[in-house]
RNA sequence: GCGAGGGUGGCCGAGUCCGGACAAAGGCGGCGGACUUAAGAUCCGCUCCUGUAGAGGUCCGUGGGUUCGAAUCCCUCCCCUCGCACCA
């Protein structure tokens, strides 16, 4: 009977319609600072997978957890709407991006709700509705008007069959082809939309150092993709063509420069083709930038170094990429690894002109180059210098040339030929240009969905046809729509005043409520929706008066679920539907499963057997609230030292999860519930239960569960007679603290085992009594005065204390035990402490000995047995 | 190549920040026992080696070092995962 399991579906059902009647989640707007919890919202394709339920269960979980903590909580979800999958499933369906987005949208908020996830859905924001993505398009022109957004020329993927642009995730293969024909891309000039995130670059680099809540991993991953390196820039004199500008970070090496390199797209490359064969023959043939050999070849030209005067010859060089530095080098092969293996190749000199230090030989640099910092040599005047020092000097001293700062970063690309996506606001007008629409004039909506090859936008002459803003002559509207990456940039601001007319968000609720407190979501947004929401909480605060520059105070990526070690994919065919977990197991069973698996930021394995223990471990608690309540439980008036046992192990478990909670360990504070609840169990097994204990007991469980497993929590909850929902219970309290805990359950545990190993070993099979004997009062204050004194005649201090030095000789001799081990000595728990923790777990040994239990104080004892005694470890006599 | 995070008992996994009670939590698997007609579930133990009173030995990727004492601190090397990468 109970061996089946309960019926989850019903229980789960009940309360989610109770915690919606109640309004559970609602976090109103007059709450001064509530704890912002937030996981990254989904693109809405309709099924929500492990990662989802793992990401919404650890944030579920934890705002739940501050809740009953006594926080103003504000958890909210919302649809990242937007976005090509919708599009594609449209034109494949013959519907709508929109209908089959809002379809989506409907299936996977049934799926959240019978997850149990305790949402205030009257904050949902949907981008893809007018009312959300209206605020895109007024962000876009504040971006505009502060000169942060700027139309240009940029290279894109271009599938001449769809004639659409491609993402470049939709360029597959080596030969790049189109993902959906197979047609070969091409690469086209566009004009295109940017968000000037350069402008920011510094600020984004330099505020990673304080973000100390986020795990490095993805400080380190932003740190990388913006890429800042400090250097110089120095003009090379082409003949022929003028100045040429090479950027270095190692301007201290320019005595050992060989020669000079330009990128294969360098304007002076490029001229150079026109006129030399050889060179256009390198450029369209042998020009292999993807590979790993470094290929160039030699122009005939010289550039003259301006520290040296050297005259140097001049490559053009496939290593050299046009978007890093000027896209032009000097190569010095004595000290870069690469130019070494340029110079081998080409026969060029290798001269070093740094050495490791100022007593060291020149290093040898025929095979390898040297790439440390040093100190210089055969650099003339700067020869002595160190490598830092000569790089400020030779930038003061060199004509022309400057410190400068190159970033990897680019500026953000926003532009989609796409449909499905918000339209960015402007108008093209012949005489005047790109024009803004005006602020009264959006949201631009998106016109019906028509099926077509390419952007559905350019068919659409209606809505295509306007007139300019400004000179009011016949215009058309631009037809690219944004990156959806603009949609998820501010989407957490929306939240705090999700119906607001006049503003994207309320400044002033926001500058309260904000920076979200935990954020949580998958790794893969490590760069690029980390970084944009970080760039566009910095222009906001400048433009808008926010008040925090950096969006999300700690942040949690949360790790793989995943199978017999692999992660679940549909290509792989090893999916888990969480959709069939619930219907089989329940919602509580799987989010339980999920939490207790592993650490939140850690991968696990998927496992039947663990969802299986997860749902009979509900099950039994389950029974034995019922058993309880129906009386099926012996009761006792008077409750002696095992609900003292059990009394302290609840409050143990309640200091040790709390923190762990705080820390989201969940599966550590999981652990103890669980333990807990065997030791209900064992307790009823045992003996009559005090009423009182037994049902605190079970009450700081179901509490501590709550966040977690919600809705069997509540329903026991309710059979225990509890007023009002679990959700808005207190969260248990506890005097307790978890050192002295720790040391007394340390102290049971080794006591039971030491009891076990002796009967063992002495080979005492059925003990007739078992007597624990608690370390006399001295041995204690011996050990305290050992611990704090730092003298070097232990001993001797010792016998200083009447108390110690009336055990004579015993005293001596212990006080030399305590000498020896005088480093490893820690704090012991008072006499009387491990006098009643022992008594109290006394019964655990009667149990399992099923022998009399005596524990007694050293006075009730006889001396040859006390003197075995030490703190924390009792002496022990068995009789058979 | 650079950067980050890891390598713990049959397996998974805590401990490592702040060295000591660590043969090292917990789970799984395996073994034995209780309950049961039986199975399942549940409960109690055992699960590196040796040991007739709580002991000793070996042990935390490799090799070294620091220390009275190292899974924990420092260095070498090997391996795994992730990110960046012909980045000037």
């Amino acid at each position: 009977m109970h061996d089946d399991g309960y019926d989850h579906t019903e229980v789960e059902r009940r309360w989610q319609a109770a915690w919606e009647d109640a309004d559970a989640y609602r976090t109103p707007d007059d709450v001064a600072d509530p704890t912002y919890v937030l996981g990254m919202y989904p693109y809405p394709s309709g099924e929500m997978h492990m990662g989802h339920v793992r990401n919404y269960t650890i944030t579920d979980a934890y705002a739940r957890f501050r809740r009953m903590q006594g926080d103003d909580v504000l958890h909210p979800m919302g649809w990242d709407a937007f976005g090509l999958p919708a599009e594609n499933a449209a034109k494949e369906r013959d519907t709508s991006p929109r209908e089959w987005t809002f379809d989506c949208i409907d299936r996977m908020k049934d799926q959240m709700d019978a997850m149990g996830f305790g949402y205030d859905w009257d904050r949902e924001v949907t981008t893809c509705r007018p009312r959300y993505y209206k605020w895109n398009q007024w962000l876009f022109r504040r971006f505009v008007e502060e000169d942060l957004a700027e139309r240009r020329d940029a290279a894109v993927n271009w599938c001449p069959s769809c004639e659409t642009v491609l993402a470049d995730e939709q360029v597959e293969e080596d030969e790049e082809l189109c993902w959906r024909c197979g047609t070969p891309v091409e690469e086209r000039e566009l004009e295109q939309w940017f968000l000037e995130i350069t402008e920011y670059a510094d600020e984004l680099v330099e505020a990673i150092d304080e973000l100390e809540g986020w795990p490095d991993s993805v400080r380190q991953m932003q740190r990388n993709w913006i890429g800042r390196q400090e250097g110089s820039r120095v003009p090379f004199t082409l003949e022929g063509h003028g100045e040429i500008d090479a950027f270095t970070t190692r301007l201290d090496t320019i005595h050992g420069a060989t020669f000079f390199a330009l990128a294969p797209d360098h304007p002076v490359s490029e001229r150079l083709a026109e006129e030399d064969d050889a060179v256009h023959e390198f450029l369209h043939q042998e020009a292999d930038p993807e590979g790993d050999e470094p290929n160039g070849i030699r122009t005939g030209l010289t550039a003259e170094n301006p520290v040296t005067d050297e005259e140097l010859p001049v490559f053009v060089a496939d290593f050299v990429l046009s978007d890093v530095g000027t896209g032009a080098l000097y190569g010095v092969p004595a000290h870069d690894d690469r130019d070494h293996a340029f110079a081998e190749k080409m026969d060029l000199p290798i001269r070093p002109v740094v050495a490791p230090d100022a007593d060291a030989e020149v290093p040898d640099v025929d095979r390898e180059a040297y790439t440390e910092d040093g100190v210089l040599v055969n650099s003339g005047e700067y020869s002595g210098l160190t490598s830092e020092a000569a790089r400020t000097q030779l930038t003061e001293d060199v004509d022309g040339a400057a410190f400068e700062t190159v970033y990897r970063l680019r500026d953000w690309g926003i532009s989609r030929q796409r449909y499905w996506g918000t339209p960015i606001p402007v108008v093209h007008c012949d005489d005047c240009g790109p024009v803004l629409v005006p602020e009264a004039d959006l949201p631009v909506e998106l016109p019906e969905f028509i099926n077509v090859t390419g952007n559905p936008l350019d068919e659409a002459d209606e809505w295509k046809a306007t007139t300019c803003p400004d000179c009011g002559a016949d215009a058309e509207r631009e037809t690219d729509t944004m990156d959806t990456f603009v949609d998820s940039s501010w989407y957490f601001l929306r939240y705090v005043s999700p119906d607001l007319d006049e503003a994207p968000f309320d400044v002033d609720r926001a500058n309260d409520w904000l920076p979200v407190d935990q954020y949580v979501g998958g790794i893969e947004h490590a760069v690029m929706h980390l970084l944009y929401s970080r760039f566009f909480q910095k222009v906001l605060a400048d433009q808008e008066g926010l008040a925090h520059r950096e969006p999300f105070e700690n942040l949690l990526a949360q790790g793989m679920v995943q199978l017999e070690g692999e992660k679940m994919s549909k290509s792989r065919g090893n999916v888990v539907s969480p959709q069939a977990i619930v219907s089989e197991y329940g919602a509580d069973t799987a989010r339980l499963f999920m939490m207790q698996a592993a650490q939140p930021e850690r991968d696990f394995d998927w496992s039947e057997e663990g969802v299986r223990s997860a749902h009979a471990f509900l099950t039994r608690l389950k029974t034995t609230v019922e058993d309880y309540r129906a009386g099926e439980i012996p009761r006792a008036d008077d409750p002696g030292t095992v609900a003292d046992y059990v009394e302290s192990e609840t409050d143990a478990t309640v200091a040790v999860a709390t923190p762990e909670y705080d820390d989201l360990t969940f599966n550590t504070a999981l652990r103890e519930v669980q333990d807990l609840v065997g030791t209900l169990r064992q307790y009823r097994e045992h003996a009559a239960v005090d009423p009182e204990v037994f049902e605190r007991g079970l009450s700081v469980a179901l509490r501590l569960l709550a966040p977690v497993t919600p809705h069997i929590a509540e329903e026991l909850w309710d059979e225990l007679g509890r007023e009002g929902f679990v959700v808005d219970a207190d969260w248990p309290e506890t005097e307790a603290d978890r050192e002295t805990v720790e040391k007394r359950r340390r102290l049971v545990e080794n006591t039971r085992e030491d009891v076990r190993e002796i009967s063992d070993v002495a080979g005492i099979d059925d003990p007739e009594r078992i007597d624990i004997v608690v370390t006399p009062a001295w041995k204690h204050e011996a050990l305290r005065v050992a611990l704090e004194s730092d003298a070097n005649n232990l001993v001797g201090e010792l016998m200083a204390h009447d108390d110690i030095k009336r055990h004579g000789e015993t005293a001596a001799d212990y006080g030399k035990d305590l000498q020896a081990e005088r480093e490893a000595l820690t704090e012991p728990l008072d006499p009387e402490t491990e006098h009643a923790a022992l008594r109290a777990a006394a019964w655990l040994l009667e149990r399992e000995f099923d022998a009399d239990v005596r524990v007694l104080r050293a006075v009730d004892a006889p001396e040859d047995i006390v003197a075995r005694a030490e703190p924390g470890r009792p002496a022990i006599d068995i009789a058979e």
